[in-house]
DNA sequence: GACCTTAATTATCACTTGATAATATGTGAT
DNA sequence: ATCACATATTATCAAGTGATAATTAAGGTC
């Protein structure tokens, strides 16, 4: 009577990105250490030892998850062609509006996406390879794009008096912290700050309190 | 020819507090589940059994590290008197001034003991008794001692335009990412934020962006 | 100096972890 | 239908975890 359990069997892309999008929910939660390969497998009914026969280790698995994601919050950012604004010299009011835009929408992927942040928190706090490999290929790369950016701003008058080295974890923590802390936030203020209404305020709070001087928009 | 090793003999209360101050380090850098008593122990060259002996679990030792970090940020906080400069509805310029102090030393506080903004991190980003007792007993008294503040000085107009319950979150972050992330800090920035220089800068740089219309200061 | 309280050390336990090997089964090509 | 290959499952391992019990030694008190 005791009839085999029909195994779920899924094609190779599809039970991997499965296991990238549960494997950045439990990083994201429970750091890289605290978070156990049987605990994600679990989330998409696998087992545990498939982790490792799609993707080599706890370690290559965490790569590939943080990849994904970037890649995610490259694309929710690149519809703005911040770059050519900065290239062309063009004006610096559209620059100003362009940089308003980057802060909506990365206050909104944020909220969407709180496994970014967390788990670059999550590994922030101590020295790694981890640490060393995200910081190098993915951060980096928006770090020095924004830096200059900051700069005409600031010399233009616009942007808060904010050095831009700081800006970049000034920004980034006041944009995220409530929803990297999400479930202490919702103990703490009663609210649920991941609603459309609530990333609204927070997105335009930040615009006009980091581009205080920012023109009206005048199409 | 195997002589015993000499076994370093400590007080309680001595013993005690090299641990709590491991524990936080530790606690601090890998969260609660990353960092092992082992480790912890082996930073003050006693053996992981002592962890148990002195306090009864890990988790006691958590919650005793967590409430001596408290207990640290409080003493660094208290000089000022917010709660009377509210209560006795004194000048709104003067509270103005003391919430700018408030900020400064807040920012110092995160600096100098990133461990505690990294512990909240960690535990934040996921339910737990952990994160409901800290929330409860440590968080939520400042929470609401700054919330109405907040208010105050934004109807008085020299508070940037974010919602109070939102700028615990904007605050906090702001002020402490650079520092719960240091290590990745140093090596995007190339400098060093836990220098007195440095602080100060960011600190300035809160005030003047947090409190834009913050008048001059004129005793 | 003997004694006793208290801290330190050692040995060990049950449990969880990531990983590997061996086996079983699903699926498409022929 | 059969076969071959790719995916799933099961069983197991060594290493590391927090905790406990048993033993040893330090330091003050008489």
């Amino acid at each position: 009577m005791k009839q085999p359990k029909a195994r779920a069997r899924r094609t190779r892309e599809d039970i991997r990105e499965r296991l990238l999008e549960a494997a950045l929910l439990e990083f994201g939660a429970k750091g890289f250490q605290g978070a156990s390969t049987r605990a994600i497998a679990k989330r998409v009914g696998a087992h545990q030892p498939q982790i490792n026969y799609h993707f080599d280790s706890k370690e290559s698995l965490w790569i590939a998850a943080v990849d994904h994601l970037f890649a995610h919050l490259t694309r929710a950012m690149q519809g703005l062609e911040l770059l050519q604004k900065l290239d062309t010299s063009s004006g610096v009011n559209e620059l100003a509006f362009a940089f308003a835009d980057m802060i909506r929408r990365f206050v909104r992927f944020a909220a969407e996406h709180p496994q970014l942040n967390q788990i670059m928190v999550h590994e922030a706090t101590s020295e790694s390879g981890r640490l060393a490999w995200m910081t190098e290929r993915h951060v980096r790369p928006l770090y020095d794009r924004v830096r200059p950016l900051w700069r005409r701003l600031r010399k233009a008058g616009i942007a808060a008096p904010i050095d831009d080295r700081l800006l970049h974890y000034v920004l980034v923590g006041a944009a995220s912290t409530i929803y990297v802390n999400a479930p202490e936030a919702r103990l703490l203020t009663g609210i649920e700050p991941t609603t459309t209404r609530w990333v609204k305020i927070h997105a335009e709070g930040l615009v006009s309190t980091l581009l205080p001087n920012l023109p009206r928009e005048t199409k």
